[in-house]
Parts: C-alpha cells; structure tokens; sequence
DNA sequence: CATCAGGGCCCTG
DNA sequence: CAGGGCCCTGAT
C-alpha cells in the first residue's frame, strides 16, 4: 500500500505543569521500538489514529524543566477543524500525562534513601502512554510469552498488514489499525503472521471493540475494580497484561498487585541486591513496595526502571542484559 | 540435530 | 489452585 501523504499541518502549543522533563517524559528506552514513532533529543514523532483520522504528531521541547513549553505539530490528510483539534488536544493532555502534578510525590520522595537520587536524576519526567486501550491491548497481546525481538517483529508485520502507512515531516511511519481494520481477518490469516496462539486473543479481542462491549472512554470514569473486571473478562488478557493496563492506560500510578517472574528477578537484583536465580518473592516485594511508596507504587516504580534502562542505554548494566531476553 | 523456555493465559482436573 | 499446552524462535 502506497503511504497516505500527510500535509496539512495544525500547530498548537502545549503547557505541561512543571516540573517537566521533555525527554525523560517523551522516550522510554524500556518501550520496544516499534513503526508508529520516533525520537530524538527534544523532539518525539508518534503517528495516532483518532476519531478513524490517521495522524502524525511532531512534538518539540520548547521550554526548559521549570517552564515547560511544547511545540505540537499535527499532520493529517485534510486540514482539521477546530472541534476536531480541541478533542484531539484534550485526549493527548490525557495520555501524555502533561497536565500531571508531580510536586507532592517529589517532595515526599526527595530525601528518601533510594527514591530521592533518582527523582534528582529524572526530574520532571512523568509516565507515557501514547496509544489508545485498542492500541495497548494489542501491544499487550504480542508482548505474552514472547521475546522482545518476537514481539517486535510481530507488531510489524501486523502493522504492515493492517496498518496505515503515513508520511509525514520527512518521515515513513504507521498508524496502528483499527478495530474495524483488522476484524475481518480469520484466525488462519492471522496465524499466517506467525502471531500463533495470539491470533485466536487478537480476534476476540478486536471483537469485544468492533461490538462495543468495551467503552475505553467510559471505562475511564469506572472505578479501577470495575476496570480490572473489564480487561480480565476479555479472552486473552490475564493479571499481567491488566496490571500494565491499570497504570499505563488508566493512569492508576498507586497499582501494584501484579509482578511477573522476570520483573520479580530485575526488582530482587534492584532493590535488595539479590542474585536474580534466588529472586525475592513477589510478596516481599510487595509488601516493600507499598511500605516505602504508597500511594505512588507504580510511578515510583516507574522511576527506578527508567533510571535503569536510561543507564542501560548509554553506559550498559551487564546484570540487566541476561534477564531481558531481546 | 533435538530440546527447551520464554516480558502469559486458558482450560482442565 | 496446580500444571499442561500453546505458536514461534533463539539458546544450549
């Protein structure tokens, strides 16, 4: 499929409450690299479907950490009308966290033995997630069971096959497809991806959405018990994949309940110095986690992994590399 | 070469 | 509630 030129540009200026980090904020080295965005210092390109618009975002760091400022580029097909801007405006102050007030965890945190050198190292950065619920419970689905190089591979060949290709500010991206986009597909067509087990999760998944059994803007305003149930209740998604959702998408940044095998290894080597063949058990773990950083478990957490991938990019953390398996 | 365990989850007993 | 099976792939 020929890419979809994206040359009408909206701008607009976006005014995240400080502190802001822009990088730390706007590039996780943890997150696998996928077709939809791209990075450098200062500057974040993420491609988004919204409202069934393919969309390319340029974001550009235009303030420093106590003033932030950010420069918001908006690449479409046809030039965007203002209601359609205000809405799109809106849904990115949500998923990018901007409008996130950091001051009480970082003055709580700032004299904490462990906490408080990585808040001085990261300050300003705050969570990212830039996909919708759709978005992430695909990216949940290829990341089961998979090494992060299967995984990759996996949503680029589904991006290939169901996905938008875009140009936009001279670059080639995807937009992830759409619920609709990727219904039809039969479990056999799917399997022909080399996604295996995961086409019969993608389906019933991309179903739940196609038939509106799942509402990610009414979910939302659910309590978190009742957000819990929904993403339990879809075929496919269990504990682990619920956690990351819980957090990411629906910004509990105190849930902690869940730790998988090679977090709990990464976490005993991290926080206690244990050899990760002899991990501490998940509730120690726990346990230490809401003891030291209630009601902020999973963004301090947060903290300490991006601290630790940050380091792994530019000066790499040999312990690190045996138990993330790429 | 063959076997095995993954950045889980479902299903069964 | 413990344990086997599942698609594929790289590691051993």
């Amino acid at each position: 499929m020929n890419p979809i030129g994206l040359e009408a540009v909206s701008r607009a200026e976006i005014l995240p409450a400080a502190p802001f980090s822009f990088d730390a904020s706007l590039h996780k080295p943890d997150h696998f690299s996928s077709d939809d965005d791209a990075w450098q210092p200062g500057i974040r390109w993420q491609t988004m479907l919204w409202q069934g618009v393919p969309l390319g975002c340029k974001f550009e760091n235009a303030g420093g950490v106590d003033t932030p400022r950010v420069r918001l580029s908006i690449f479409s097909a046809e030039p965007l009308g203002p209601a359609f801007l205000d809405g799109l405006l809106a849904e990115i102050d949500y998923r990018y966290s901007f409008s996130l007030d950091l001051v009480e965890f970082n003055v709580r945190f700032a004299s904490h033995p462990r906490l408080g050198p990585v808040i001085g190292r990261w300050f300003g950065m705050r969570p990212l997630n830039v996909n919708s619920l759709y978005e992430y419970l695909m990216v949940a689905i290829v990341l089961q069971n998979a090494t992060v190089r299967r995984s990759v591979q996996m949503m680029h060949v589904l991006d290939e096959r169901y996905g938008t290709p875009v140009t936009y500010d001279g670059r080639a991206l995807y937009v992830m497809w759409s619920p609709e986009a990727i219904a039809g597909a039969t479990e056999e067509e799917l399997r022909g991806l080399k996604v295996g087990y995961r086409a019969k999760s993608i389906r019933r998944v991309t179903e739940a959405f196609v038939t509106g059994q799942i509402d990610e803007h009414a979910l939302r305003s659910h309590s978190r018990a009742e957000q819990r149930q929904a993403l339990l209740g879809l075929y496919g998604i269990g504990p682990a994949s619920a956690e990351y959702i819980l957090s990411d998408v629906f910004h509990h940044i105190d849930e902690m309940v869940h730790i998988s095998p090679w977090e709990q290894r990464i976490y005993s080597k991290l926080f206690f110095d244990r050899d990760p063949q002899d991990p501490a058990p998940v509730s120690e773990l726990l346990t230490y986690f809401d003891e030291q950083f209630s009601p902020y478990q999973a963004l301090a957490v947060h903290y300490f992994w991006e601290d630790l991938f940050w380091r792994r990019k530019t000066e790499s953390v040999p312990w690190l590399e045996k138990l993330i398996r790429l």
